[in-house]
DNA sequence: TGTATCGGATACATCTTTGTATTGGATAGG
DNA sequence: CCTATCCAATACAAAGATGTATCCGATACA
């Protein structure tokens, strides 16, 4: 491999291209055609970087999910080495926060889920990055275990931060119904309250 | 209009195997020759009957919304003339067990709400539908509101009803990825039990 | 039973989308 | 600066999907 900055380049403009279309038509009415306009390119850009419009979508939900991943353990980390160590309640504001940032992202995922739920072998990938969440959710909670109250029906912190993702699951769809953003925040702040303390 | 039978019955057939085929891969690639074929029909058969699968597809969500509302309304009234009150965790038990029934459905209505989410007019519809399900889970609440001890973060019963539908949701996406429904019920249950009793 | 109308099948024209083979300009290395 | 290699553009072929126009068998009604 000789040559390979520009190809990085126009790979890295098809995956932002993509992005943008699959959140606005959906990965189903989405041509290869849509994406290369989208960045300026033909589709002979396409078939030298990818194979399949797939193989790039995956490529796409990999990169975008590990971004994702480390944007929030690292916001749920962060706070750990304050001075004092903060209250549930920021803690949960925090959470919600972090987790409800972008609406384009939660089509995309969206999208990625149903094509996971109907090809096995692609769950996986999808399970991965829920895994890391729960993790550094969990992590987390173990950080104001002390003040933590769990209710009747959340056994334990792996059930608490299980608990968190189902409400964020919860709230998502809310949120790409409405579009309210604030509203999804505010409304995903009031159930992890009810979920984490009695 | 003369014909009218024979004309239901193709309708009716072109309706369930498209509930079959959205299902098994999504509307994205869902061809409307799939649909004829899965029928046992030709196109000709569809294009008498539809103008495109988009009002095909808002048929059958129709369709299928109102009878799953009739189902859930239904399920949550029934047990109000029983001779004593039911408990609480009876409640959450039926209401659990009456919204996680069809894995096809929800692997639908998902599609469609990512319809939804990109067309504002559609968003109505679904909007509508999720309503009367809240309003029948916020009459039962109300029958068991004597001994409802709500969490803090779930104000009041209309809360508490949009609360279960976000529970319900969120533990959707769980079910949609491991297709596991025993599990996906009793952490429903579980769920549920959390966000209604203190 | 006859007949007018209806509904689905068939055939065809068209547009869309994909994939490949080839070309020419760009780029890195000598 | 020259050249070998790479990469995206272009052109072309083929498959896929849609929509319409037409035909024929089925069905309701007299």
């Amino acid at each position: 491999m000789r040559v390979t900055k520009r190809r990085a380049e126009t790979r890295g403009r098809l995956l932002e291209a993509a992005f943008r279309v699959f959140a606005a038509k959906g990965y189903g009415q989405a041509r290869i055609d849509d994406v290369c306009a989208e960045a300026g390119y033909t589709r002979g850009a396409f078939y030298s970087n990818f194979g399949t419009l797939d193989e790039l979508f995956f490529a796409l939900y990999d990169e975008r999910a590990a971004i994702i991943a480390a944007q929030v353990t690292d916001a749920l980390t962060a706070d750990r080495a304050a001075p004092i160590e903060p209250s549930i309640h920021a803690v949960i504001a925090r959470t919600a926060a972090t987790l409800l940032l972008d609406r384009d992202w939660l089509l995309v995922k969206t999208d990625f889920l149903l094509h996971a739920a109907r090809h096995p072998e692609v769950a996986t990938r999808l399970a991965e990055h829920r895994t890391q969440l729960r993790t550094a959710i969990e992590s987390r909670l173990r950080g104001v275990q002390g003040r933590l109250a769990l209710p009747p029906g959340v056994a334990d912190v792996p059930a608490a931060a299980h608990a968190v993702v189902a409400a964020y699951d919860g709230v998502t769809v809310q949120l790409l119904l409405d579009g309210d953003m604030p509203a999804a925040r505010a409304w995903l702040t009031q159930l992890l309250t009810a979920l984490l303390v009695r």
